[in-house]
RNA sequence: GCGGGUAUCGCCAAGUGGUCAAGGCAUCGGAUUGUGGUUCCGAUAUACGUGGGUUCGACUCCCACUACCCGCC
């Protein structure tokens, strides 16, 4: 028995001139279409959205997080539940994060050990200390398909001896993490860390791979460095891992970074983008971003996006949404998330399907053009 | 009709006899990348009810008027 009798991963078509690829990742709860973006539902929901808009949305496989769901529901409800699928009934594949970057971007109070990590609830101050071994006792109760090693995430920016530091901590508690994991229901993804340096991303590469996982994330990014900086690494370090297996670059991202990051042969990627922009106002466009409440829309009787083809295109104008918006109507954040995801499943989708015809450098380069048209993302 | 009170930006609301009259909301623009669902940042207004007076100087003191509020007849 092993992981892969559960988990498997095709390779249906490369681009010529890129790294880019289209794929087919096999999990316990289905397929998945890769190249793709999956919705972040940190406290096992998609906030704002039912099961059933995110499924509308187009989402094949979302996320969710260890370090909430073990403060907040508790790891032995969610096991009495059944695990997260039957916990909130979604049928479809789920990852769950480690709670590695958490801690890293959401406790103030926290210690880093070599054994593991100190930290307090932000919301109750109440204190917690997460191993790998009790990370990968979490992620088990929650029962996702996929999860995550623990790692520790550099800040940005960071000196080397900071990267090397946490790597060195990352390399030894991943170890650990396959040494606990004995779930074969369950594939572990290592994490490539090692910061903006890439002699360091090369040694965590070379260091993941040697493991034989049924996939590999890219983290260490989206912490708050320039696009450029994080699509430079990323066009780096994705062609070190193991071409045969997926490859997940973590909390990315933009409209443009999800082609970035295609093109450097990325197969998965998650952000909180889409909904967090959705509840702040902001919505993707072939165009560009926008910001629903600018006055420009309010007699905008036209879709958010004309080329689009979501519930909320199909069904409202701007000026409503606007309306709403203005008016704190949470329905707004709802319509504008079930866009903002459908538009980055979309994307990511429409690109899949031009890796398979061989049109994926010129269609991503139109792409590309629209989304600079009217600003930078 | 009598007595009392209040009148400051679209709204609410500080305030002192002396360069530029707080702040909040609203408005306008921006941010957001392994999620803190009411977040953060920035911008904008020829606002002191009207007319007189006192004073070197009044939004701040006095008088009248107007509007509204509260009592009484």
């Amino acid at each position: 028995m092993s992981y892969s009798d559960y988990f498997g991963f095709e390779i249906l078509n490369t681009s010529s001139e890129t790294n880019a690829r289209a794929g087919i990742l096999k999990t316990p709860h289905g397929n998945v279409l890769t190249p793709i973006f999956m919705p972040v539902g940190t406290n096992s929901a998609v906030k704002m959205l039912t099961n059933e808009q995110i499924l509308n949305a187009g989402a094949q496989i979302i996320l969710a997080n260890s370090y909430h769901m073990y403060l907040r529901a508790g790891c032995d409800l969610i096991r009495k539940a059944g695990g997260l699928h039957k916990w909130m009934n979604f049928n479809k594949p789920i990852l769950t994060d480690s709670g590695g970057f958490q801690v890293f971007s959401l406790s103030k109070l926290r210690k880093i050990t070599q054994d593991g990590i100190h930290f307090q609830d932000p919301i109750n101050g109440s204190k917690h200390y997460i191993t790998p071994e009790i990370s990968m006792k979490i992620q088990q109760d929650l029962g996702a398909d996929i999860i995550m090693a623990f790692d520790e995430c550099a800040p940005y920016p960071c000196d080397y001896e900071q990267a090397k530091s946490a790597l060195d901590k990352t390399k030894k508690w991943l170890e650990r993490c396959f040494e606990a994991h004995k779930n074969y229901r369950q594939a572990l993804f290592p994490i490539v860390q090692g910061a903006f340096f890439e002699d360091l991303r090369a040694e965590s590469a070379r260091f993941v791979s040697k493991f034989d996982a049924a996939g590999y994330a890219i983290g260490g990014v989206s912490v708050g460095e320039p696009s450029e900086i994080k699509n430079k690494i990323t066009a780096y370090t994705a062609p070190l891992l193991p071409f045969n297996k997926p490859r997940y670059l973590m909390g990315v991202g933009t409209p443009v970074d999800l082609i970035e990051g295609i093109k450097s042969g990325i197969d998965m990627f998650d952000c909180v983008l889409p909904t967090r922009n959705a509840r702040h106002g902001t919505f993707f466009t072939y165009s560009g971003n926008k910001i629903i409440k600018n006055k420009q829309y309010e007699s905008d009787f036209t879709p958010l996006d004309e080329n689009c083809d979501c519930y909320t295109c199909r069904n409202h104008t701007k000026a409503y949404i606007r309306h709403l918006f203005k008016t704190r109507e949470s329905t707004a954040g709802t319509l504008l998330s079930i866009h903002n995801i459908h538009f980055l499943i979309k994307l990511s989708q429409d690109l899949r399907n031009s890796i398979l015809e061989n049109t994926f450098e010129s269609y991503s380069k139109k792409l590309l053009a629209g989304f600079n048209s009217v600003n930078k993302n």
